[in-house]
DNA sequence: GTCGGGGTAGAATGGACGTTCCATTTTCCC
DNA sequence: GGGAAAATGGAACGTCCATTCTACCCCGAC
């Protein structure tokens, strides 16, 4: 008989590790296994607080074969396996909700501006969550495409988008992409606008309520062929219409003014994603492929 | 006797239900029960996982002491009780380290500047956990006061820092608060300067590397005792000493591109929290308190 | 002082649980 | 295609569980 001790030290103590055994095995394993290898990665709560009996009939395997799979991983039975799967529920990082709701328990009641910090700071956690599902990949990539190709790029933005293509402007400068800033002084943005040819780019900010210079300056290059690409909340904005692609971006609020998290996380990937791509076009734009 | 269907109606459904059900009947609970009570509120993780035999243990109670509070709730039994705490951790929003993990599982293989998208993402939220928890409250209570009762309010940012001047800039406006941005036009920047008075006050934003303007600014401001609020990055920053009140915020970067995300939530806080304020003290600075 | 009733502890109970075992089926190698 | 080894299904088992029940205790009312 095999002395037991031995075998406990390569057995995974966190859900991380297991996870990561499980994955590397999966191939290698009996059917029935591997069946319970794929629930248990895809119902990981349902094997932290079911039973043997009731996760055996909801995977459609027997209780046997939970029990197995367990000690195929090392473990002494199903209980200790479903140990890790409890602490992952234990230790998983509270969601913010959470930690700001502990946070201004603490604070807020002592201090009144306390309150709106942590709502801003919440809100913005929101729109960044929400930011990261509805941009939709594909358009991101044919954005910075459009973008990255641009002669000069043209950056329209005004009031209160207007911190976001400052920001632009600021690190186009830095990472030495030809860009045109409008919306600083007034009157010579038309005149900035009416030199952009097919060869150069725009890159449109606007939240409603909508300035209606942005809107027209975008549909005048949109006229003459210059490509536009757009950030706006909606997709009833004058901004889409005039866009090859656009971007639809809720911020969250907090007392009504709206959060610029979102917009300013999308603006910087967005900024250094052209940059980079420029760059590979700069090395590879020679005779190679 | 009673017909049981009807008290279901009134039976906490979730946690948060739940708790405050508790709270509030705590006071009136017989010695065991409050026990209890505080006991599932400070380890509700215990409750969710343990057997009733082990949490009794650990509440030092009895099993059958569970049983009762349970049933005090309007619960079946212990176990049903049991299933609010389950559901709690079923449904806490995962952090968002999982959340982006997850995405960039499905998006990040895909297109290459998903990932860099992603990465922005969750340094903007890195920064903005951080701020929640390095920013003082009572020295932000503070920096209202001073920029609250300030006649003008000057904006000093340079750089990388101006978008978030602007902003206020913008939000200022909205808000009626009287304002002059310094940083917009070289030159006239320390005429504008040169007219601050003690009733007045300056926002001063830097990060390294600083601007050599902007310190000496806020140094010439503090010098003729215009009181200095100022965000940074660093106890070294010049910034520091020229302030009243000053706030240490670190930014987490992508590919070494700093988010703003952290430093523009702060910004909006102050902003209202400032806007508020005056409200009050034109409110309440007349006859009355 | 004792009577009554809510509160509690702890043993009793019945059911469900995880595990084990073995007969059967499947798989794969000779 | 036969046979051994691995994998599987399903029943059996002993343990531990939540719950119930009953006797006891405490505490205020009369």
């Amino acid at each position: 008989m095999m002395p037991t001790p031995e075998r406990t030290v390569d057995v995974p103590q966190d859900f991380e590790a297991l996870k990561a055994v499980i994955l590397e095995r999966k191939a290698q394993l009996p059917k029935r296994l591997k069946q319970v290898a794929a629930y248990s990665l895809d119902n990981p709560d349902e094997i932290a607080f079911g039973t043997a009996a009731s996760i055996a009939t909801s995977a459609d395997v027997q209780p046997s074969t939970l029990v197995r799979f367990a000690q195929h991983f090392g473990f002494e039975g199903f209980s200790s396996l479903q140990q890790i799967f409890r602490a992952r529920l234990r230790e998983r990082t509270p969601g913010y909700e959470e930690r700001l709701k502990a946070l201004s328990q603490n604070e807020h009641s002592k201090l009144e501006s306390g309150s709106i910090f942590n709502g801003f700071v919440a809100a913005a956690h929101r729109s960044l969550d929400n930011v990261a599902t509805s941009v939709d990949p594909e358009a991101f990539e044919r954005a910075v495409d459009i973008l990255a190709k641009a002669d000069t790029i043209y950056l329209i933005a005004k009031r209160r988008s207007y911190p976001i293509s400052s920001y632009m402007a600021y690190a186009f400068g830095k990472l030495k992409v030809k860009y045109q800033h409008v919306g600083t002084a007034a009157g010579i943005d038309d005149d900035m606008l009416a030199m952009a040819t097919k060869q150069d780019a725009a890159f449109a900010v606007s939240f409603s309520p909508y300035a209606s210079e942005s809107a027209s300056q975008a549909r005048s290059l949109a006229s003459r062929r210059v490509p536009v690409v757009s950030l706006t909340d909606s997709a009833f904005s004058p901004l889409a219409e005039s866009s090859k692609v656009w971007f639809e971006l809720v911020e969250a609020d907090h007392a009504g003014f709206r959060s610029l998290s979102a917009s300013m996380a999308f603006a910087m990937a967005l900024t250094v994603a052209i940059a980079e791509k420029r760059q590979r076009l700069a090395d590879g734009g020679g005779p190679i492929e």
